[in-house]
DNA sequence: AACCTGACTTCGG
DNA sequence: TCCGAAGCCAGGT
């Protein structure tokens, strides 16, 4: 599809463990970076159904951003899970944990370099 | 159809 | 460096 939500879906899913990617950075992936807030909606929309990795989304400030009333220390756990340094303030060093997503050539067919 | 909302981002003070 | 305002995208009311 070519929907921007559902980019947006299949980019969360190539996210790998050990890795987070920001908000802003998935929508620019999936060729929209100013929709960062739609990459919340797709989240709070199809994450728990989709079982995307939502816990490896966080923001430009290299933060967590969920409130600490609503799942700022069960993000922080699963990313410490996956070996991710997250900081008791929820800070993560980006230069070492963001994704660097290695982008597939776009084949339109088959073409080569 | 207008207005509000959201786990955002960027810019200016 | 921290805070506030404005801009963004799309769905929900």
């Amino acid at each position: 599809m070519d929907l921007l939500h559902t980019r947006i879906i299949g980019i969360l899913r190539q996210i790998p463990k050990g890795k987070v990617a920001t908000y802003g950075q998935i929508a620019a992936l999936a060729d929209s970076p100013r929709a960062a807030r739609q990459v919340v909606w797709v989240l709070h929309t199809h994450a728990d159904k989709l079982k995307l990795p939502w816990f490896r989304v966080i923001n430009s400030k290299g933060t967590i951003s969920l409130p600490r009333s609503a799942g700022f220390e069960e993000q922080r756990t699963r990313l410490m899970r996956e070996k991710v340094i997250v900081s008791p303030a929820g800070k993560i060093d980006l230069k070492v944990f963001q994704w660097s997503p290695a982008r597939k050539p776009v084949r339109k067919k088959k073409s080569a370099t």
